[in-house]
RNA sequence: CGGGGCGUAGCGCAGCCUGGCAGCGCACCGCGUUUGGGACGCGGGGGUCGGAGGUUCAAAUCCUCUCGCCCCGACCA
């Protein structure tokens, strides 16, 4: 083992081990500009398979795709004073363009509620023509003062949904749906567990009349805001006069929501699965699920191995299994292991002489470092062995990290038991408290509300901060 | 924006205190030997020492200003 390019423990320092990974895996790299990211060819596949699944679940619901422009008139985002009050501190600003200073300023959408609104009130007359079930895909731009890459970068890339409905009921039941797509997303495709939820009022998006999240928990305890999803009343249809005419002929505001997921999500993946030798990628969204690594001493060997791991890479790719032969000259069989397992690569397969004398290969599970996570198989009928292990560490990854956050989640009755709770994750508790009750809980503890969850315990309880009786349960957690 | 740390080769760093030829490891290029958990030998290439100004015979080194990055706070997907 070498002792350069080591990755600090993730034990040792989370936030160190973080950076690294995000960079020696080849996902990012700062860009120019304080705060600003550059997404790598492996980061961006990562974050095309994260669209591809978002996308086909969000087109299965009957949302369209479209692109709206980046520059919104600063007046637009006025329109709407929670909005504005909530975004303010953190717009980009387009003063000037073509030499000439600008008649109105344009901010560089910070999201895209108001161009949205914009439209639609141009679009909607009748009820007929609702629902509106339309998606973004974009990025958009906010000055955020502490940055990290992926987590909070003054650019990001993200989707963003946006509907609009006839009834009340129609755009909860859009909220909810669209959370669901994300907890199904996260749960199935990203092996993330997380908890579905509701927004304190503190928290919730500026404009919303509700704000629902799918929360995780990250390997240092912390919780990630992994999505949301929400429920803007008709705030946004009374600033910008979304209105039609219902079966009665009567003018009605029609009712809107809102969703969206970012590159954040990649964060979350890195923090949920990775270890101290690096990345580690749920199959289902790994760019590459399987590496061949041939290994050969002499000239003859060598035709013979590539040969031989070309053709079985050529049988896996038939059976929809994404392959990559690492054929690269010059490097160690031990590099290129240590090299693929910081890339997160679910399997890795080693082929040499001795295993091709047996019809055989070594399969090395990344979900399992080390000698235990070892196997030979049969080069016969490989594909569906190498399926049925991608399943396998697919369903392991999930149940590690439930089985973490569980681990790390405790119910608490004292303001003790709450600080001892959050210090290591998260704190379930009754709640009753208001919006300076959480301030104070934040300043004291640092810790924030992070939802009251869709699935509730029912009953009554007593909150444990303000001693009032309770009859919802709360989550609490630090958080990134 | 406040507190702390740091800018020297692609990456990680030494040199700075006490001014005097710009170095080391990894990576990179060439040749040869190697290859089952981060290979080795020999030979090479690569720097306006973050930037500007000042002091000095002489500045990576001392002084002033400035820009940027990381960590901790306030703000947040």
């Amino acid at each position: 083992m070498s002792k350069e390019n080591k990755l600090t423990p993730r034990s040792q320092d989370f936030n160190d081990w973080y950076n690294a990974v995000v960079q020696m895996a080849d996902l990012a790299d700062y860009g120019p500009v304080r705060g600003t990211m550059i997404v790598k060819p492996y980061g961006w596949a990562i974050w095309e398979n994260i669209q591809k699944a978002l996308d086909t679940r969000f087109k299965a619901t009957g949302v369209e795709n479209a692109g709206f422009p980046m520059f919104i008139p600063l007046s637009f985002l006025q329109k709407e004073a929670k909005h504005i009050e909530g975004f303010a501190p953190e717009l980009a600003i387009v003063t000037h363009g073509g030499g000439e200073e600008l008649a109105e300023p344009l901010v560089v959408r910070p999201t895209s509620e108001t161009i949205i609104g914009h439209a639609y009130s141009n679009w909607v007359q009748s009820y007929r023509d609702l629902p509106i079930l339309i998606n973004l895909w974009n990025s958009v731009v906010r000055w955020e003062m502490r940055t990290k890459l992926f987590l909070r970068t003054l650019e990001f890339y993200w989707q963003e949904g946006h509907t609009a409905h006839a009834t009340s009921e129609e755009a909860d039941a859009r909220t909810r749906m669209m959370l669901d797509v994300y907890t199904d997303f996260a749960v199935n495709e990203a092996a993330v567990p997380v908890i579905p939820g509701e927004k304190s009022e503190m928290e919730r998006f500026a404009g919303a009349v509700q704000t629902t999240t799918i929360e995780a928990m990250m390997g240092d305890g912390k919780a990630l805001q992994a999505a949301t999803s929400h429920n803007l009343g008709q705030n946004f249809a009374k600033a910008f006069e979304i209105q039609y005419l219902d079966e009665n002929n009567q003018q009605q505001f029609a009712w809107t929501t809102s969703w969206g997921l970012s590159t954040r999500f990649i964060g979350a993946i890195i923090m949920t699965h990775g270890d101290d030798n690096g990345l580690v990628l749920p199959p289902n969204i790994a760019p590459i699920q399987v590496v061949v690594v041939p290994i050969y001493k002499t000239d003859d060997d060598k035709a013979a191995l590539i040969a031989a791991a070309n053709k079985l890479a050529q049988e896996l790719k038939d059976a929809e299994i994404t392959v990559k032969v690492d054929a690269r000259e010059n490097l160690s069989p031990g590099f290129k292991f240590n090299d693929w397992e910081m890339r997160g690569v679910p399997v890795r397969l080693e082929l040499g002489p001795r295993d091709l004398e047996n019809n055989a290969v070594v399969a090395a599970r990344r979900d399992i470092p080390g000698r235990d996570g070892k196997q030979s198989l049969s080069l016969d009928g490989l594909a569906p062995n190498i399926q049925a292990l991608l399943s396998e560490i697919q369903a392991n990854l999930l149940a590690k990290a439930t089985q973490f956050r569980e681990d790390n989640t405790h119910a608490a009755a004292s303001m003790e038991e709450f600080e001892q709770a959050v210090k290591t994750g998260f704190a379930r508790v009754w709640w009753a408290g208001d919006t300076e009750d959480e301030i104070a809980i934040k300043e004291k503890t640092k810790a924030t509300l992070r939802c009251f969850p869709h699935q509730q315990p029912g009953g009554n309880g007593i909150c444990f901060y303000t001693g009032k009786p309770a009859d919802r349960i709360a989550i609490f957690a630090r958080a990134y």
